[in-house]
DNA sequence: ATAAAATACGTAAGGCATACACAATAAAAT
DNA sequence: ATTTTATTGTGTATGCCTTACGTATTTTAT
């Protein structure tokens, strides 16, 4: 330990910021989706030649007039037109020698869009989804941020009601069981799953049936913004470890 | 939107880091202690004219060499003088103008730390602990921050036994449970805690008794780090809000 | 000694999760 | 048309966990 002694300081001391002391600064975007009962994440490859040939997920640099957020959703909405969808930064990600090009933090986000809502942008450099579960190894450190973000989908989609931006307006009750199930890597009890659902109160019955399905079609339901807002934030208090 | 374009990117192609591009990168820590019955941060006086006599989280400038996490013990350990203890990562914030100097990027971390195991170092700027429940106003967005880490610490010791690293070795229900009500504002059941603790079975009695208290002396406990350790990670399949 | 305060232990009731069974319906096969 | 098959839709019993609350014990203070 070095003795006590008055030391300059960022957020004491007004002081320069000097270039040694400045590094790039990247958002990176997990972007997930659900498709054929596989979650997915949109992927594009790498030019770099020590990645030659391998993915990396969707990111940029963030611009000198920008925040972080304005410059993830700036990412996702140039890479899948989509605008006013869920995206919420998970993780920064700042070894030294996570890019070969020098010095760069990044800044995780993940987000979560329904595939059949949007057109793909820019097809450059083979842009298109991957089933999660295939992915062994990526570009830069992505494989560890895609993991990550990738853990912290499984845990809110159990605290809160997210999953609902994967699926389409009108959804069965059964595909959202398959989505869930995709996600978490287990398999639920149907009849306890529609109970459970239920009891939240958060869908509302369409009165309509799925169409053009090889079997009994199933009630469609959608998710009640409106309720889940009006929702009291259940204040849990509870010990679980 | 733009047209689909192919456009350099930090992911895909190899391009040179413009100074323009670059911002300062610094870390917050967020240091909890526990004392006198009060949930405590430790703060510094900010000496910036535009915050004169406000208070401080405890940051710096990540340096050149320097991993995000390594930055944040080193912060830690310079002005607690302690090593190997809780830290861990939480929020990046890139608003664009939170602070005077330019554009400053920073990782919060939040610290849980034993009050009593510690000297503070370098005591200049008035270094000392804040009841977290009497902050009203900080330096930079340094009150945003805070309620962050303190609604991430909340969450967290509902979720893991990370709560002990604000206690002594050994403790008595009492302390624990006075510390639980103290994080999370509300009161519980005397009866019901204990019930609760030692259905976990993390707690090892010591066959001791508290001393020198006004009232019947407790037990006291200690955290059995080796028994959470073994423990097979709850994977826990739930669907809860 | 007695009162006060805190610890320590216990029990009953209700809610929630889990395990499991069967009827109804639509599509596909015969 | 009838039967078969697959999937949807509903119900019930059990047990565990949380919650609410009662009472005895131990130590300190008067």
């Amino acid at each position: 330990m070095t003795p006590a002694r008055k030391k300059p300081n960022i957020n004491t001391s007004p002081l320069e910021l000097m270039p040694d002391f400045q590094f790039a600064v990247s958002v990176d975007c997990v972007i997930f989706g659900y498709e054929n009962d596989m979650l997915k994440v949109l992927l594009i490859k790498s030019d770099l030649p020590e990645f030659k040939s391998k993915w990396s997920l969707l990111g940029d640099l963030v611009h000198p007039d920008e925040d972080l957020d304005a410059a993830s959703y700036r990412v996702l909405r140039e890479r899948t037109g989509l605008e006013d969808v869920f995206l919420e930064q998970v993780h920064t990600f700042g070894q030294l020698n996570r890019h070969p090009a020098g010095r760069v933090v990044t800044t995780a986000y993940f987000s979560l869009i329904n595939v059949k809502d949007h057109q793909l942008k820019q097809l450059d450099n083979e842009l298109h989804w991957h089933p999660v579960n295939d992915i062994k190894t990526m570009a830069f450190d992505h494989k560890v941020i895609l993991d990550t973000c990738h853990k912290t989908l499984q845990k809110k989609i159990q605290e809160e009601p997210i999953i609902f931006n994967l699926l389409e307006k009108k959804f069965s009750l059964r595909d959202l069981q398959n989505l869930y199930e995709a996600i978490l890597g287990v398999s639920l009890d149907r009849r306890n799953f529609r109970k459970k659902l239920f009891t939240t109160d958060l869908l509302t019955d369409l009165d309509e049936m799925e169409k053009d399905v090889p079997h009994r079609p199933g009630k469609l339901y959608t998710f009640n913004h409106a309720r889940y807002a009006k929702m009291k934030k259940k204040t849990f208090v509870g010990i679980d470890f």
